[in-house]
RNA sequence: GGCCCCUUCGUCUAAUCGGUUAGGACACCAGCCUUUCAAGCUGGCAACAGGGGUUCGAAUCCCCUAGGGGUCACCA
């Protein structure tokens, strides 16, 4: 195993959203071409925002979606002794100071600043504390805050592997708080200690990150660590290209989970959001991804998400899939919608995979799939309004059933060779076409227009069931009129 | 507003040391196949944000403008 190191680290305030997942994704291609090591860490120092609920369900997406990791899960929370004493360090090397300014003070004076259209930076008020100064400060029971002294002048430079050198002015940087009068630290110097401590060597993260990214070098550099390699992803923009939010859909993997997308697709697709292996290929294994996978083919631009072309993929999936865990993954879709209940027989899962096997062509995703073979389970449907306009209402059409479904009757052998042979006996002793006479028995036997072959679904449907739906379909043929 | 990043078909992208009729995919349209719907196959529509340079030659290098995004918290 290599030395490499990344890590995955999502804070735990909301469901993981596709570009966490897309950053995982690349963390993940990444290492595992490096053959190095894999990192979970739960950035959780926010105590207002983060809930347990959401650790669980982050953790069901990652497994869900095949994302193994090689250490942690970490809990920032837990590790509150390492920051504190990276910060006692800095205090006692003078490279960070007790800030007793008050938060009401700070909002003032940015609201004043921002009032004047100017950017508000610390003013250094505690910067040169003298220690009676600070001892009376403290005597008034004034809360503290730790501060980074950071330099004055000069330039910061990330190295970005996917942008190359991309400069900040210190000037532009104020002392910045790195730890909170609450004994916590701040997310930047949190995530560098980390990043620090673990031995990360690469640091993989959405391109949000890349302004705070000098305030962590600074950080780094006054620790006296070793810096890792920084690369910032684009984001993933919903289609008027604003920040993908609830209001656009799906954002969740637990909500493509929902929406019946497989997660071979949803990795696929959302790999090729800002990476491309270099050649007109579209449809890619794990495994393949893995072998092209380099930090240069990635894009600078911002993509936007379009489900077209996902659901297009998934489409290509499910049509693709291992039978078997094909039928794994639609059972619960099967379900949901009332097709399937408590335990599946060994028969019945059999006649689920031979339904899935008749339908999986026309869908795009698992709830297409268990909409489309519901004809298969339940009899009582309705009849396409269009269809009953083309197929039923033509003259003569009870009539006509009513011949096929004597003939369906008098079949010793019920199966798709026998049924197909007398439709077309038919077709040729009255002179109909065929597809004279497949309409209306479509229509009749399922409800709908579409479908996968007639005699394929006469087969799976049995005699019984097919002769009772044609007679039903008579039956309201004749109530027409 | 300051700072930072970005800009090829409607969308995802290729053209990674300047020379291509600017390629592929989704979507869309047409045709073929077909018992229907799909799938599949074939073809079509469609892009270098704008303006200046550099160069024999620019999507590609430089500058400016415009637009989009990010960030500037005791949020992550």
């Amino acid at each position: 195993m290599s030395n490499v190191r990344v890590r995955f680290a999502p804070s735990p305030t909301g469901e993981l959203h596709i570009g966490g997942a897309r950053t995982a994704l690349f963390n993940l291609l990444f290492v595992r071409s490096a053959g190095g090591t894999f990192v979970l860490r739960i950035d959780d120092t926010d105590l207002e925002r983060s809930r347990a609920e959401y650790i669980d369900k982050l953790i069901d997406s990652l497994h869900w979606l095949g994302f193994e990791w090689d250490e942690g899960p970490y809990y920032q929370s837990g590790r509150i002794k390492e920051y504190t004493g990276e910060a006692e360090r800095l205090l006692a090397e003078n490279k960070a100071y007790r800030c007793y300014c008050s938060v009401e003070d700070l909002a003032r004076a940015r609201d004043a600043a921002r009032g004047e259209n100017k950017t508000f930076l610390y003013p250094g008020t505690c910067r040169n504390l003298t220690p009676a100064a600070e001892e009376s400060l403290r005597k008034e029971g004034r809360g503290a805050v730790i501060r980074l002294r950071t330099p004055d002048h000069g330039t910061t430079v990330v190295d970005d592997q996917i942008r190359g050198e991309v400069s900040f002015e210190n000037e532009m940087l104020d002392d910045f708080i790195i730890l909170k009068s609450n004994g916590q630290p701040t997310y930047n110097f949190a995530s560098i200690v980390d990043d620090l401590q673990m031995k990360i060597t690469d640091v993989i993260r959405a391109e949000e990150h890349l302004s705070n990214t000098p305030r962590q070098i600074l950080c780094a550099l006054a620790l006296g660590y070793e810096l890792p390699r920084f690369s910032h992803v684009p984001m993933i923009l919903a289609p008027d290209r604003s920040k993908l939010s609830k209001r656009h859909g799906a954002t969740s993997v637990e909500e493509f989970y929902n929406e019946g997308y497989l997660p071979e697709a949803l990795i696929n697709y959302i790999a090729l959001l800002g990476w491309s292996p270099g050649e007109d290929r579209e449809i890619l294994s794990l495994e393949e991804m893995i072998e092209s996978f380099t930090l240069q083919r990635v894009n600078k631009t911002a993509a936007i998400y379009d489900v077209a072309k996902l659901a297009w993929m998934n489409g290509h999936y499910i049509r693709e899939y291992d039978p078997e865990k094909l039928a794994e993954a639609a059972l619960p879709f099967f379900r949901k919608r009332g097709l399937v209940e408590g335990d599946l027989p060994a028969e019945g899962y059999d006649y689920l995979k031979k339904v899935i096997a008749a339908v999986r062509e026309r869908a795009r995703t698992l709830v297409e799939l268990a909409d489309a073979a519901e004809y298969f389970y339940i009899g009582r449907f309705e009849y396409d309004p269009k269809g009953v306009k083309k197929a039923f209402q033509k003259e003569g059409t009870a009539e006509l059933l009513r011949t096929l479904t004597g003939e369906l009757r008098s079949l010793e052998t019920f199966n798709m060779e026998s049924t197909e042979a007398l439709y077309h006996a038919v077709s040729e002793r009255s002179g109909l076409s065929f597809g004279r006479l497949i309409q209306p028995t479509r229509l009749a036997i399922t409800g709908r227009m579409g479908g996968p072959g007639l005699f394929e679904i006469m087969e799976l449907l049995g005699k019984e069931k097919t002769i009772a739906r044609m007679e039903k379909a008579i039956g309201y043929i004749e109530s027409l009129n």
